[in-house]
RNA sequence: GCUGCUGUAGCUCAGUGGUAGAGCGCACCCUUGGUAAGGGUGAGGUCGGGAGUUCAAUCCUCCCCAGCAGCACCA
């Protein structure tokens, strides 16, 4: 047999037989190695190591020491592990699929009765018991009869319908973890002993549908984490506890900053704090499109049928949205967006091309029904307040007016602190209107501008709105959750609908171009974020309690007052704590509620006209002059856009 | 909307087939204390809503509502 030539990582070059496999080339270079190896690359494609080798290849031996193919294979084996062990317990289950995930794996399974939290126990000791066997891990390729047969004959028929997804002319690989196999395309650790059993967990069970489609059968998804070692499993799970006490829910009650009710589920019932708060991203963002040319107005909340007709919303979303009734005989609905009361604002007079773009904004509450399920604290509500601008340009303005509005959007989330932001481009859906030609210029517009930015994305096909490509910005939650917050649609079709135009210099009317876009999105679920991002410690500015003058005797009440005037009057959000309590109970209180300075006056301060000041989570204090501290604290709460 | 779980005082939660309890908060009293909980007394609940089973339901069953996790959805 011909010898074939392995590169190794180091450059170094290995000469072996045509049909060695990895585990028998690890052998050949030591004892140690091959019993530390999980798998190999071979010309940069993750292997099994018992994949036998037919040519010359760049090839590299892994270890649990390479970390990114160590995670996946602890984790996918991990999966074939736990779908033996559900059957081993329960052999009626069905199995279907079982992919990786961050930080761990899924695998759902078709079983009639739930699975329970004592359930995911018995599977994890199971688990173990598996993990101890030390059973080696085989894969074989089957051909496609065989493989459904199989399937059949063991009554798998999801298993069938994946064979039968398999594109000619792939190989079917069937993977044996001891007597258990599974349809997988691997690759897979050496045995199952490779797996630490010390460092996974089963999180939750939930339902899934099959293949994602709520057509289909709804299934039970078990979620379990995996790493390399107990010491990584239990810092994840510290981060899931850290996460948890970021939730803005739970700091949206402790921070008395919003609630919500049955009798309006999915819309915010804003607190003094939670309002002022809000506010403040109102003004700063007025502030922001004024200064990029921006125009505020404000439409109807309630509008005629008739409109979401002419727009196309009540043949696309009619089930998403509110209707209100009336007394007369006609229809109303309750605006799920602000686009076609802007058309109107817009179509009055008439438009030069001498005015374009015209950037017409406004702070609309929204409404839409999203299903129940969908409903989490303030990221995602029925009623909802957008930042949201239509801008009217000619075809020749489109790129450039895309490429501001990005610069507007990363702009404003640098000064909240949000400098990487991922960007999704999402291009046309199967169900849509307005003609190729169009769709090819938006989606050019959107893909220009993100090029001339220099800015990573990724595109999503086929996930457009109705009448236009979009893209989406999106931010992080506390554990890692993606929430869409800003957005920039390009659409050649509502100015069509609404008969929109304006004059060229020829004369002659023409249809604008128009822009879509939200910068925070929407203001409640920027508002949760902000919250979760900051675990509730907001920028001083933002803050909506900033100050807290506290008194350690009563007889320094007078004297509160009069420094809590004073800050107040330099346009500070500053309150008193006069009464009856200890100072260590104040600061306890006021610390817990997140308000960035707490101020004691004692009989001392009353004396020497100062104040102590406590700078939120810090022990020490310092003793400042009362006119020095306004001055400094004006500054630290002028909003980002303003210094 | 789907699967599963949850719903008891303002908040966090315990509890039982015989109409309820703790801590915190709140009110009042004592205390005037120097940087993360001073002490006492007291008020406060149709046990999410409705129906059923039962001599008796907060507890068991069913329906509805809301919330949580995930899925699906997100103009």
């Amino acid at each position: 047999m011909a010898d074939i030539t392995l590169t190794l990582p180091d450059g170094a070059q290995r000469s072996y037989e045509a049909g060695t496999t990895g585990l028998e080339v690890a052998k050949k270079i030591s004892t140690s190695l091959a019993k530390k190896a999980i798998s190999c690359s071979i010309n940069g494609v993750h292997s099994d190591l018992s994949k036998p080798l037919e040519a010359d290849a760049d090839f590299a031996i892994h270890t649990m020491q390479d970390e990114a193919q160590a995670l996946e294979l602890i984790r996918h084996d991990c999966a074939h592990i736990m779908a033996r062990a559900v059957q081993e317990i329960w052999p009626d289950v069905k199995v279907t699929i079982g992919p990786v995930i961050d930080n761990g794996w899924y695998y759902d399974f078709d079983r009639a009765e739930p699975f329970t939290p004592e359930d995911l126990e018995t599977i994890e000791k199971k688990m173990r018991e598996i993990i101890n066997l030390r059973d080696e891990v085989r894969m074989e390729v089957w051909d496609r009869d065989r493989a459904i047969k199989f399937y059949e004959d063991n009554n798998e028929p999801y298993k069938v319908e994946l064979v039968g997804m398999i594109p000619e002319g792939e190989p079917i690989r069937m993977y044996w973890h001891g007597h258990w196999q599974d349809l997988c395309r691997g690759p897979h650790l050496v045995h199952t002993g490779q797996v630490p059993a010390d460092a996974f967990k089963l999180m939750s069970v939930a339902g899934a549908y099959w293949r994602g489609n709520s057509e289909n059968a709804m299934l039970q998804r078990i979620y379990g984490v995996a790493f390399k070692n107990k010491e990584d499993l239990r810092a994840h799970l510290n981060f899931l506890e850290e996460a948890a006490r970021r939730d803005h829910r739970k700091l949206g009650k402790e921070m008395d900053l919003f609630h919500f009710e049955a009798v309006a589920p999915g819309s915010v019932f804003w607190h003094p704090s939670g309002w002022r708060m809000f506010q403040s991203l109102i003004h700063y963002m007025r502030r922001r499109q004024e200064a990029a040319g921006y125009v505020e107005v404000n439409s109807p909340d309630i509008m005629d049928r008739h409109l979401w007709e002419t727009s196309g919303h009540w043949f696309n979303y009619m089930d998403n949205m509110f209707l209100a009734q009336t007394h007369d005989d006609r229809d109303y609905a309750l605006k799920p967006m602000n686009c076609p009361g802007h058309m109107l604002i817009y179509n009055q007079g008439i438009k030069s091309y001498r005015d374009m773009p015209v950037k017409i904004a406004e702070f609309g509450k929204v409404h839409r029904y999203e299903p129940s399920g969908a409903l989490h604290g303030l990221l995602r509500v029925r009623s909802f307040t957008q930042d949201d601008a239509h801008i009217y340009c000619t075809e020749e303005q489109l790129t450039d007016e895309c490429l501001k509005v990005n610069e507007l959007i990363l702009s404003i989330y640098k000064d909240f602190g949000f400098e990487d932001v991922s960007i999704k481009l999402s291009t046309r859906p199967e169900k849509r209107i307005g003609s190729d030609e169009n769709w090819d210029q938006s989606e050019n517009a959107l893909r220009e501008a993100l090029d001339r930015a220099g800015l990573p994305y990724t595109i999503f096909e086929g996930e457009g709105a109705f009448y236009g490509p979009k893209l989406e910005y999106v931010l992080r939650d506390a554990i890692g959750r993606d929430w869409q917050c800003g957005t920039l649609q390009v659409d050649f079709n509502l100015p069509v609908r609404f008969n929109t135009t304006y004059v060229t210099q020829e004369g002659e009317k023409r249809a604008p171009v128009m822009l879509h876009r939200a910068l925070f999105g929407s203001l409640e679920r920027f508002t949760g974020i902000l919250i979760e991002q900051h675990a509730g410690r907001l920028p001083f500015w933002l803050a909506p309690r900033q100050v807290v003058v506290t008194t350690i005797i009563t007889d320094a009440s007078d004297y509160a007052e009069e420094v809590a005037q004073k800050l107040r009057a330099a346009g500070l959000h500053a309150e008193t704590d006069l009464r009856n309590e200890k100072i260590n109970y104040k600061v306890r209180e006021h610390s817990l509620s997140k308000v960035p300075y707490i101020l004691a006056i004692g009989a001392k301060e009353v004396e020497d006209g100062t104040v102590t000041v406590r700078t939120l989570g810090e022990k020490q204090t310092k003793v400042v002059d009362v006119d020095a501290l306004v001055t400094e604290l004006s500054a630290e709460a002028t909003p980002p856009d303003l210094r």
